[in-house]
DNA sequence: TACTATGCATAGCACTTCTATGTATGTCAA
DNA sequence: TTGACATACATAGAAGTGCTATGCATAGTA
């Protein structure tokens, strides 16, 4: 899953499925918000293309992680509203701790001594 | 680049690089003791294998980030030693920014509120 | 003598990813 | 009124990658 540029690729990937599951489970949201809300929190470093996002929504509703429904907006358009299911939290919480975990040694590695 | 599961694969790719230029930051080694280091340091929790991690060394010596040495160890096997170059810091130094930055975007949403 | 640990290496199949492209509508300015 | 841009979702398939399986070699030890 990627973006344009400036954060490297593979951390884009590893990212984005914990980010995505963090923002809903604090509500729920639609495609097009994730991918705004994203890059305002990153500061404009972690700008999503739609094309990519899609199929990992796609994906992660298909493993039952986050549901959808279609909303009419006020503007008349029309929005996929995503929100997380029971397993969704619980891989949350498994991605989460291993975030964790690799970054507690990068961490440490850093901490032991300026590199 | 990747390990016995534990570990999402993705989560594994995305620390790789970072991992192994921070360790050699600190000093010099080799395939199999890096494979050790990792492993010790996350309580078992990536466990790479070599067929992973020769690859990843030699993309890294070719992008000229890290240089290698054989050296002859006192139980008679060759080994050979990896030490970083002033690229390689410079890398890790992009690497350990960009990681800091998706950190914080994470942070800041399981701070927000528990998930 | 056979197995485990040490130690490095890579071909190529299998899988994934993302680019490019498509659809559609609303708003605003020229 | 037409063109540009923002909003909004979707996917085929080329392009690229990763990792499994496999190979080589030696030392120690049960």
């Amino acid at each position: 899953m990627h973006s344009i540029s400036m954060i490297d690729k593979e951390l884009v990937a590893a990212s984005a499925e914990p980010l995505i599951l963090s923002l809903l489970s604090k509500g729920e949201s639609y495609g097009y918000a994730i991918i705004q809300e994203i890059k305002t929190r990153s500061q404009d470093q972690l700008q999503w293309t739609d094309g990519m996002l899609y199929p990992v929504l796609h994906r992660m509703e298909r493993e039952g992680w986050i549901e959808s429904r279609w909303v009419e907006s006020e503007t008349g358009r029309k929005r996929k509203y995503y929100s997380i299911k029971k397993d969704g939290k619980k891989a949350l919480n498994e991605q989460r701790e291993q975030w964790l975990k690799v970054h507690g040694v990068l961490a440490q590695l850093w901490k032991e001594k300026y590199v």
